[in-house]
RNA sequence: GGGCGUGUAGCUCAGUUGGUUAGAGCGCGUCCCUGAUAAGGACGAGGUCCCUGGUUCGAUUCCAGGCACGCCCA
């Protein structure tokens, strides 16, 4: 290979990114970075499986760029690092869609059917998006095992679930109990309350007042008020506030007990009752009503309907007196247990009443409402009714609105562990760091028990037989156990299978069977780092070597979700967090701040984008944003064009320039390619730039703060491109080839080359295309298998840095200053004044003399160190400095100092101590004590900055004015040769007609013109042929190229 | 109602260990450049740094209380 592939200025991003895909695949670079790397150092990742129930959006593919951009970065600083995918398989959401396949609904149907069919129509569908999936996360550019994936569904998964549970159940923080939970009765299983919270939808209830007659107290009533009346037949109590103020409200034919506070919602006006007394809630408590239904009338006996106090009493809405039905709401659960009441629920597993409420046995409750409002106003119970509009939880998955009821559930200790729960967590790194003690942190300290079980189907069965009163129980916790005890062969774990394996009783009282419940998935999902290894059964001694993991990353809904599962599990079994370090994504929305809704098409459709910007443009444009840092992110198409624009396709023009010149050269690296040893300022400086990147970018990615990482990219683009590559442009072009020249080469090479290394974890696809046309002899044939670029020691040239930022500084006010005046750059002038009394400040410009007289197009530049002709002098005091000594006459002191002279000045300026007086007080003002401003003065072509004054001469001579004119004609035939699309090396002949002045420029200047044109001749004629019109400084002429013979 | 986060130019976002002159990009206007061309440069307009108090010589920054938006929890 003794040229490098040719690279067009013209760039097809999607085409090479499928280009490297293929290289990818063919040449198993995935796989190598990998197995190069065994035996160094392990970095661990765990990868939160998704529900592969639909497609990937940008979430997922925001989460899949972190998820990979931190591995690559990793592997180049020498880890070895396996990155399993995980799916999903279990849960209601395959459930329902399977229901909604086959047409069915409800629990009863299921079993209709048969678990079995049912479970196995479940397995049939969870893998069916997979391979899209696949498409697309490998499109993105994502390095991520499928081939090793992990399934929950996998016997070994559930068997090491299995494990996990039981060494739960033998810690003791496993245990069944009632809990209150909201409940879909579609679905007929209980939902954890971070499912119940993702489905809040306003809805119109029923509101209504009823009044329970007060026993002994003939005509009185107790007024509550409730927006589910189906619960009133399981009224057993009402609640009052102990301290709260309560009306005792005389109507003409009867008693009203109401809170203080409500008595203006329900009356009117004062006249609308006859009297009113007040009374403290606590005077409430004990007294004792009739039931409002006959059904359970009889629990009078063991303390049912009477009044209790309870701090949960509000007065912002009802009555201040609330109805208590401890099987149907939280609070009036713990109201009960606390009361020592008893508990009814007679609703079943689908939400109709059982036959205990005779009247309306068998119907959904929901239904029932306005039949118990009828028979509640037919009873004269009904005191008012209306309705309330209110954001009411509703099922998920189908839309079903929960209702709250006592279910037989599973839980895990939660609240047990959670001091060890917050040690764990205190040794997370998270991103962005506030969600550790924030979010986080406190939904750990407020955490209540975990209900881990499902009355449903298709998922990891709770590995628990008993006897029929439930008195044995035995915990299983592996496949052999269960062999063991069973005497069975078992090689499926599902439901359908295990449920028919009876265990004798181990005291000899008929057999035990399995508990029918099934594992919420989330306990599955917490489960992963051991389950995906098959832990305790194999890989023990690499798991245990290998946990926790160093870097887990998804979005910020997994707060309560994967985070705190793994969380909980990992602190449970082991006392630790199950990751080192997390970084959390905010929310993907649509560029109109809404959702992302695939009904109102509000967003871009991603294979669109990877289409049309290519997968490094996306990754680029969601990794530099608030999104990693768990923000929401407006996605917008303009956003991705725009980091293509100004990041990627400069960066590929600088690479195209290279590559294209090189060729031309014939110019090869020699060597290995490491770092060239130029005495070029402008290499040492390009160089230093470049360490300076590698260190920020290796700084930023070991704090995981991805968007810091990728920041400095844009500053260096545009010092390579706007500043590098177009002040160098000279030494590749020129004709000779010299050490200066191979300097030049050597230089922009290693700088692509070290950069692509930089880049590659993020825009993987661009770096490698660079890498691998750029790379020399002996080096890895995938970027993804160097090193990261280190920054070398002492390899900075921080003195370097700051002093081109300082001709960086003179340059821009030239410009300005000529833009000011009119004068464009390609017209020569006679000189700028570089002024400064800042000696260093000068010594370092005039090092790049050449440059700042060559970019600002002046013959010379002339450097003193006397400001004050061009510029006014004002001092101001360094509030820094002088504001802890002067305190408030600090003030004064900048009053004072606005006015001293200019010898004072000149002093200051010079680095000289002066005295003011302040408060007729002597004041010796140190340099360091004031900050001294330069007013360019009116009248000239100055321009100022901090210290530094820059003056521009611009009288114009002839000799200038023929120069420029040159340039100018030059400058028209550029365009020529560029419009006739003539490649960079093709010499031309030029004729051309014009006044006096611009002939004489051109044979002035014409070994110049001919340079610069790459033109063979360039002669007066008369009527070219083919000639252009150009304005020339006014001038008019005609101008003709042609392509030479030779 | 509670928790967390966010609030800086028309838009997207930096920044501020407290220092009197708050930045970038996009967009807009004027001009320049045309061998980086899906470009580039200069200049300009555009800001009560959400509000109100407090601490301080000095607050966009720290503290307290509000407001708005988002997410989470009730």
């Amino acid at each position: 290979m003794d040229k490098f592939e040719p690279v067009s200025s013209k760039v097809d991003f999607a085409g090479i990114e499928a280009g490297i895909l293929k290289f990818w695949e063919e040449e198993d670079v995935f796989r190598r970075s990998i197995e190069e790397r065994r035996g160094g150092p392990e970095y661990v990742f765990y990868d939160g499986p998704p529900f592969a129930t639909g497609l990937p959006h940008y979430g997922h593919l925001l989460a899949g760029t972190i998820k990979d951009i931190v591995p690559r970065y990793q592997t180049m600083r020498g880890r070895c690092i396996e990155r399993r995918f995980g799916w999903d398989c279990h849960g209601l959401p395959v459930e329902y869609e399977v229901e909604q396949d086959l047409g069915i609904s409800g629990k009863t149907d299921i079993e209709k059917m048969g678990v079995g069919v049912f479970n196995e129509a479940c397995r049939s569908i969870v893998l069916r998006y997979t391979s899209e999936w696949r498409r697309v996360v490998t499109r993105m550019g994502r390095w991520v095992d499928f081939d090793k994936d992990y399934k929950t569904m996998d016997p070994s998964y559930m068997e090491s679930i299995w494990w996990v549970f039981k060494s739960l159940w033998e810690k003791g923080l496993v245990y069944q109990g009632q809990k209150i939970l909201p409940y879909c009765p579609r679905c007929s299983t209980p939902l954890s309350n971070f499912e119940a919270n993702q489905g809040y939808e306003d809805v119109t209830d029923p509101a209504i007042t009823v009044r329970f007659a007060v026993d002994g107290e003939p005509g009185a009533y107790l007024l509550a008020w409730t927006t589910t009346p189906w619960t009133l037949p399981s009224n057993l109590a009402l609640a009052v506030g102990p301290e709260m103020e309560y009306a005792r409200v005389q109507e003409k034919e009867a008693v009203y007990y109401i809170a203080k506070a409500r008595l203006g919602a329900y009356y009117k006006k004062e006249g609308d009752y006859e009297s009113v007394t007040f009374l403290k809630g606590s005077e409430l408590v004990g007294r004792c009503y009739a039931p409002l239904f006959p059904w359970f009338a009889g629990m009078r006996a063991q303390g049912a309907f009477r009044v209790i106090g309870a701090d949960f009493v509000s007065t912002e809405d009802g009555t201040g007196i609330v109805h208590i039905a401890p099987g149907f709401g939280e609070d009036d659960y713990a109201a009960g247990q606390k009361e020592g009441l008893p508990c009814v629920c007679p609703v079943d597993a689908e939400g109709r009443f059982t036959d205990e409420v005779r009247d309306y046995a068998g119907r959904r409750v929901k239904e029932t409402d306005n039949d118990i409002i009828a028979a509640l106003k037919a009873g004269r119970h009904l005191v008012h009714r209306s309705t309330i509009a209110h954001s009411y939880p509703h099922c998920w998955r189908c839309d079903t609105a929960l209702i709250y009821k006592g279910v037989s559930t599973w839980f895990v200790s939660v609240t047990e562990l959670k001091e060890r729960l917050i040690a764990a967590n205190s040794a997370v790194h998270w991103v962005p760091g506030h969600l550790r003690d924030g979010r986080f942190g406190k939904w750990i300290e407020g955490a209540r028990d975990w209900a881990i079980s499902r009355n449903r189907y298709w998922g990891t069965p709770l590995p628990v037989w008993a006897s029929a009163d439930g008195k044995e129980r035995v915990c299983v916790g592996s496949i052999e156990e269960l062999e063991k005890l069973s005497g069975k062969r078992v090689s499926d774990l599902h439901k359908h299978h295990v449920d028919a394996l009876v265990i004798p009783s181990p005291s000899g009282n008929g057999v035990l069977r399995r508990v029918p419940e099934v594992l919420d998935c989330w306990f599955e999902s917490g489960a992963m780092p051991y389950a995906q290894a098959h832990y305790p059964f194999e890989n023990k001694a690499r798991f245990e070597r290998n946990f926790p993991a160093d870097f887990i990353a998804e979005g910020l809904d997994q707060t309560r979700g994967w985070f705190y599962t793994l969380m909980v599990l990992s602190t449970a079994l082991f006392d630790r967090p199950a990751f080192r370090n997390v970084v959390v994504n905010g929310l993907v929305l649509a560029e109109d701040g809404r959702k992302m809704s695939k009904r109102l098409k509000n967003y871009p459709d991603p294979t669109y984008m990877l289409d049309t910007y290519g997968a490094d443009a996306l990754r680029l444009y969601l990794i530099n944003s608030p999104v990693v840092r768990a923000e929401d992110l407006r996605f917008s198409e303009e956003g991705v064009r725009h980091v293509l624009r100004h990041l990627l396709i400069p960066l590929w023009n600088a690479y195209s320039f290279f590559v294209t010149y090189a060729n031309v050269d014939g110019w090869r690296p020699s060597g290995d390619g490491g770092r060239p040893s130029s005495p070029h300022l402008l290499d040492r400086w390009i160089m230093s730039s470049l360490d300076g990147v590698a260190l920020s970018v290796a700084e930023a990615m070991d704090d995981y703060e991805l968007q810091r990482a990728v920041r400095p990219f844009v500053g260096f683009m545009e010092d390579l491109t706007n500043w590098y590559i177009r002040r160098s442009r000279r030494r590749f072009w020129k004709s000779r080839s010299d050490e200066d020249k191979e300097n030049a080469y050597a230089t922009l090479h290693y700088v692509l080359l070290t950069f692509s290394q930089i880049a590659a974890p993020f825009v993987p696809f661009l770096g490698e295309s660079m890498y691998r046309n750029l790379r020399t002899q002996g080096m890895p044939d995938s970027v993804h298998l160097c090193r990261f670029p280190a920054a070398r020691d002492g390899g900075r040239d921080v003195a370097l840095e700051e002093e081109m930022s300082l001709v960086m500084t003179i340059v821009r006010l030239g410009r300005s200053l000529r833009s000011e005046n009119d004068l464009k750059v390609r017209q020569p002038l006679r000189a700028l004044h570089v002024v400064s009394r800042n000696r260093t400040l000068l010594e370092r410009a005039r090092r790049f003399e050449d440059l700042v007289s060559d970019e600002l197009n002046v013959k010379q530049i002339v450097h003193d160190d006397r400001d004050s002709s061009l510029a006014e002098l004002k001092a101001k005091p360094d509030f820094k400095s002088l504001g802890p000594r002067l305190g408030p006459r600090v003030k004064k002191a900048a009053g004072v100092m606005a006015k001293l002279g200019s010898a004072e000045l000149d002093d200051l300026a010079s680095g000289k101590e002066t005295e003011i007086v302040l408060d007729g007080e002597k004041l010796v003002l140190g340099p360091g004590d004031v900050v001294i401003e330069r007013i360019p003065r009116t009248g000239m072509v100055v321009a100022a900055d901090g210290e530094l004054v820059v003056a521009l001469e611009t009288a114009l001579d002839e000799e200038l004015i023929v120069e420029g004119l040159a340039r100018e004609f030059v400058n028209k035939v550029q365009t020529m040769r560029k419009n006739a699309d003539l490649e960079v090396t093709d010499r031309i002949d030029i004729e051309f007609d014009s006044d006096e002045m611009v002939k004489t420029a051109v044979g002035r200047h014409g070994e110049y013109v001919a340079g610069e044109t790459l033109s063979l001749s360039c002669v007066p004629a008369v009527n070219p042929e083919n000639a252009e019109e150009w304005d020339l400084n006014g001038r008019p002429a005609r101008i003709a190229i042609r392509k030479s013979a030779d």
